[in-house]
This record gives C-alpha cells, sequence and structure tokens, in this order.
DNA sequence: ATGAAAGCGCTAACAA
DNA sequence: TTGTTAGCGCTTTCAT
C-alpha cells in the first residue's frame, strides 16, 4: 500500500502537469505550427512554407492554412527558429546610460542600421561599472546576439575572446577596447580638446582650466592630453590646480569650476571635458558676475540661445553610432577582417563663450 | 553506374557538410554542454546542473565541469533555454525614437526595473509610423518577450489581441491604447495645459497661441483640449488662427510661430505643445525684437538658462517608464488582474517667460 | 506540391 | 549524487 499509492500519486501528477502543458502551455496558450497543420488538415512542413513565404504551395492550400493561422492568431516562436538556424537577427547595445543626451541618438542612430539589416536592438546600460558592463554583454552573447557594439566601461575585454572567436561581431565605439584587438569607432578628441583650448589661447587666455570626467575613461585622458598639448604647443606651463578629473556628478564639477575660479589668480578660461560637464560649468559662471571664456566637448542643444552661446567642440554621436553599426554589419558579411581603428573628426563651433577675451 | 556516383556523391556532400556543421559550427564554433560533459567526463544533466547552480553537484565534480567550461570558452545557449522554459526574461519597449531627449529616462527607467527582475530590455523606434509600431511589436512577440511596454504611434492595437491572451503583459505609456483594454500610464495633458494656460491668462494674456503635434497623437489632443478648456474657463473665445497642430519638424513649427507672431492682431503668448516644438519657438521668439510670453510642455535641459528662463509643465519620464514597468511586472506576477488607467500629475515651473505680461 | 523524420541545445522528469 | 530520456517549436533533408 505505502508504495503503491505514491506511485499512483506520482502517475495521476504526471496526467494533470501534461494537462496543464497541453491546455495552459508554456508561453500562455499559444498555438504552434502543429497545431495550424491540424486544423488546416496540412502538413507541419506547409505551415512553415506558408510562414516564411517559401514556394511550392498552391493558392488553395496557402489560403486554407493562412485562415487556420489567423483563426488560432499563430506567430511564429523565434526561439525555436533560432535555435534552429544559428543567427537571431538581433545586435546588442552596451553603452553608459541611455539617458544621456548624447547616447540617445547614437544608440538610435545603431538601430536604424540593424533595422536595414533586418536585425533588431537590445540594450543596456552599463552605469559606467566595468562588472556591469560584462555582465550585460555576456547575456548579450548567451541570447546569441548576432553581433555587439560596445561602448566600455572596462577598460579589459579579454572575457570576450572565446566570444569573438565564436563569431560574434565586436565593434566598440567611443573608447578602445582593453587588452584586446577589436574594431573601434571614435571621435578625435585628442585633436577636438586641442582645438578646443588652442581656440581659447588664441583669444589671449593663459590661465586655462580643464573639468574632465575620470581619468580612467580614454576620452577623458585623450581630451587632458589634448589640452596639454596645446598648452605646450603655446608654451605655457600648466598648474595642478587647473586640471581636475573626476566623476561628472553636478556637485563635483560646481567644486572644480569654484575652486579654479577663486583664489588670487583664477582661470580666466574653462575647458569642459564633456555634455554633462559644460552644463554645470554654464551655470557656475552664469551666476558669478564676472565673465569666463568656456569651450566645452559635445554639443548641447539650446547652446546657441544662451548668453552667451556655448562654444563647443561638437562631436557626431550619430555617426558614430552609424559607422560602428555599419562596420558591425560588415563584419557579418565577412567582408572584414583585419581589426580597424576609425578616428572620426570632431567640429568646433563657434558661439560667442569661447571668444570672450580674458577678464583680467 | 550513372545511379552510383550520384549517391556516392551525396553521401560524399553530407559528410562534408557533416564535418563542416561540427568544426565551423552553426554560432561559429560553440561548444555546447555535451562537448562540456565530453570532456569532463561527466553527464550531460551534471553541466547542467553546475551551470545553473542548482544543488547536487560534489564540489570535486563541479570543479571539473567548471575546468571544461572554461578550457573550452563554453556559454549557455540561452534560445535553447527559452525554447524549454518558455520564458525569455527580457521585455520589449516600442517608443518613438530613442534620440528624443523625452525618451532616454523614460527608457533607462523601464530598463533599471526589469533589471532588478533579471530581465533584459529590447527596444526599437517606431519613428511614429504605426505601421513599424505594429511591425516591432509583432517581431518583439515572435521572439516571445515577457512583456511589452509600448508608446503607441498608431491608434488601433486590436493586432495585440492574441498576444495579450496567450500572456504577452502588457502596458502602454504616454498614451492609451486603441480599440483594446490595456493596461496605461499618462501623464495629465489635459490637467497639465490646462494649467499652463491659465498661467499666462493669469499674467494678463487673451490672445494665446496654441502649437502641438499633430492631432492624432493623444496627449497633443489632449493638450489642445486643455487649452481651450483654460480659454474657456477665462471666457476667451479661441480663434482658429490661434492653433496649429502639425509634425514637429521645426521648419512646420517655425511658420506656424511667426504666422501667429504676425499680423494685425498676434498672440502675446503661445503655448507649446511639447519639447520639440518649445525649442523651436524659443529660437523664433529670440529672434524677434518683441517679448513674447512662452509656456512649454516638458521640461528642457537649461531651460533656466535662457533669458528668460523658459516655464514649463514639466512631466517625468523616469517615473512614467518606472511605473509602466512596475506594473508590467506586477501582470507577470499575476498579482494584477484588471486594466487600469494611471494618470500622473505635471508639475508647473516657473522661470520668467511665461510671467511675461502682454506686449500690446 | 507536400510531408515525415531528424535534430538544433537545452531543461524537466525520472531512474539509478 | 549522477545519468538517461523525452521533448520545447522550429528548419533541414530527403522521400513521395
Amino acid at each position: 500500500m505505502d508504495r503503491r499509492i505514491p506511485v499512483a500519486d506520482r502517475t495521476g501528477q504526471r496526467i494533470v502537469a501534461e494537462t496543464a502543458r497541453r491546455s495552459e502551455n508554456r508561453y500562455g496558450n499559444r498555438p504552434t505550427m502543429k497545431d495550424v497543420a491540424a486544423r488546416a488538415g496540412v502538413g507541419l512542413k506547409t505551415v512553415s512554407r506558408v510562414v516564411n513565404g517559401e514556394p511550392g504551395v498552391t493558392p488553395d492550400t496557402e489560403r486554407r492554412v493562412q485562415e487556420a493561422i489567423d483563426a488560432l492568431g499563430f506567430r511564429r516562436n523565434d526561439s525555436a527558429r533560432v535555435l534552429r538556424k544559428g543567427s537571431t537577427a538581433s545586435i546588442g547595445l552596451v553603452l553608459e546610460d541611455l539617458a544621456d543626451p548624447f547616447y540617445g541618438p547614437l544608440s538610435r542612430s545603431v538601430e536604424e542600421v540593424a533595422r536595414a539589416h533586418g536585425a533588431l536592438l537590445i540594450n543596456g546600460s552599463s552605469a559606467e561599472d566595468p562588472e556591469r558592463e560584462q555582465e550585460l554583454v555576456l547575456a548579450l552573447c548567451a541570447r546569441r546576439v548576432d553581433g555587439l557594439v560596445v561602448i566600455p566601461a572596462g577598460d579589459d575585454h579579454r572575457y570576450l575572446e572565446p566570444e569573438i572567436k565564436a563569431g560574434v561581431a565586436t565593434v566598440f565605439v567611443d573608447r578602445p577596447a582593453g587588452k584586446i584587438d577589436a574594431d573601434v569607432v571614435l571621435s578625435d578628441s585628442f585633436g577636438g580638446a586641442r582645438e578646443g583650448v588652442a581656440h581659447l589661447i588664441a583669444h589671449g587666455h593663459r590661465r586655462i582650466g580643464f573639468i574632465g570626467d575620470m581619468p580612467r575613461i580614454h576620452t577623458a585622458a585623450e581630451r587632458l592630453r589634448g589640452y596639454r598639448a596645446a598648452m605646450e604647443d603655446a608654451g605655457i606651463p600648466v598648474e595642478d590646480a587647473w586640471m581636475s578629473l573626476g566623476v561628472t556628478d553636478p556637485r563635483r564639477v560646481r567644486k572644480a569650476a569654484e575652486d579654479m575660479l577663486s583664489g588670487p589668480a583664477p582661470v580666466t578660461a574653462v575647458f569642459a571635458g564633456n555634455n554633462r560637464v559644460t552644463v554645470t560649468v554654464v551655470r557656475v559662471i552664469a551666476e558669478r558676475g564676472r565673465p569666463v571664456a568656456l569651450v566645452g566637448f559635445d554639443d548641447i542643444e539650446l547652446a546657441d540661445l544662451l548668453q552667451p552661446g556655448v562654444t563647443v567642440v561638437a562631436q557626431d554621436a550619430a555617426a558614430l553610432g552609424r559607422t560602428a553599426a555599419e562596420r558591425l554589419f560588415r563584419q557579418l558579411d565577412g567582408s572584414l577582417v583585419t581589426p580597424e581603428r576609425i578616428e572620426l573628426p570632431t567640429r568646433l563651433i563657434t558661439r560667442g563663450s569661447g571668444e570672450l577675451p580674458p577678464a583680467d
């Protein structure tokens, strides 16, 4: 008895489970091609042909299948398709923060290219955290995205080696990959910053401050390097107090700006390392009486309508995304072999703030 | 002979194909659990246990399996997993345009909620095209996303009925669903616009213009309704020339603004229906000598630093996304049954432009 | 033109 | 603790 009851129980449970699976099925309760085939009175493969628009089906059969599809509300399960075919027709984009106005257009342009190739875009924000970047990238790889566009937060991407070897197309954007050889699409941060700072120097400034992002971020380091180069070109020795790198949190930037603009020999001009920094520096300058020259890296909306307009070194976020995505699909075509480093030019847009003369 | 050669050929080809599949395999050349099992000298299920952190594996076995995983660069194929388990742990977001500063924060907040639930976010831009919206939504459904957050472009979502019936959680944001009963999270467009326009009226304006998005867009219609209500509340008859609805393309908006601000009885104030419109109207006003009062729907960056600051009716894009996503996951929990309509309040932020007196 | 059978890589259910 | 078997829903291959 003791043994027989459990056995009966188990059998009973199995039947219940079986019934549940049939009627309330995984995915809620979705019809499969098999269901459509049964309803239309045709074979499974015929349904597959109709669904995928393959030839070799008489109009009459096609109509019957289509009716069954509509009646059942059938929708092909792409998971199964992917498993069989091996391609997901989707690419992943890992960036820092979708809410940052710099990444919106970038993401959109990647999406447009993906769409042109019939692929969907899956994206994730790393929040500038290397661990989260890796976690995200690997999750995307587990989903077998065909390719990956990565704006790296970390500086070691060796964890991607098996993936790349396995055929996952990969392009890094905005910052280079760390410790692996991969395609990179960048803006000319060094050249852009150098030009922006030289512009300030040309307008008579000598005490020029630089406020940028954390030095471990490649673009921040490059822009600082550009600043230093421009100063050196002009034979101006740089003082430590003029440079401040760190998080772009408004409080940190505000303090940095206020420090530079105070004291016995304040800077007369500031070069802001990115859009977040520029916005805060504009605020700080607006609050103070004395005019301070400003050039910012990245364009910002309404910059032309401020008094004075904000002079910027603009980079083309959409072009960055488009270039990267196109390269990604060329990798997938097989038409690309050697990793390359592509650098897009920046553009100085003068609007007033960068042309102010030194206040002293 | 004639028959044997082809047969031999076919067999030969089959062997070649077989070899190719094994070595250069789909997904490039990825090891499977079977490969890992063979290498570690254990059964398939043991590998599965290790990969998924299931109990019942001795530390020693686990170590051997882990070594095989690392050596082979194995990464679980989630497509297969999804096929078996029925849940993709991913949700879809369909919005208008990721490049629009309103949608960046919204998307980011949806992503954060998804992340907290262990889900990835797949997103797509409809470009305000109903067909593209449907195409995108159905593609996401074919991928069996667990849920869908949709900012609708179209006004008929009956195509979603089979999906919802099949268990796809669905929440509409920013605009209601058309012709189906579904969860909706909105900002109070009507109330916000009414308050904004009433604010202008309170500052002495009577000839007030309204420039908004295409009337088929729910928010645009609601804001226009709010405008009309405020005018009616004040007993001001509205003239047709004061209202202009259409695409938010800068050229169209510019022309609309210039028309309203010209002629014998120009408007003395403008209510701008969304952030895109506001930006263009600010430009038009700045170019003209005469001051014009302005209140815009949606906050915009740097609005506080313009001269005068731009008074806005702000909506909280991040809260919109968060609320929607949380509701989505509550649907998936099964803790939600009846579709609801949630309306988030807006907030009037006075900065100067909305407090200007009429110029005449 | 149509269908039957095999199997993609994984997990659930069961057995040992 | 470990392994075996049977699918998940689709596409591929091959017969008919």
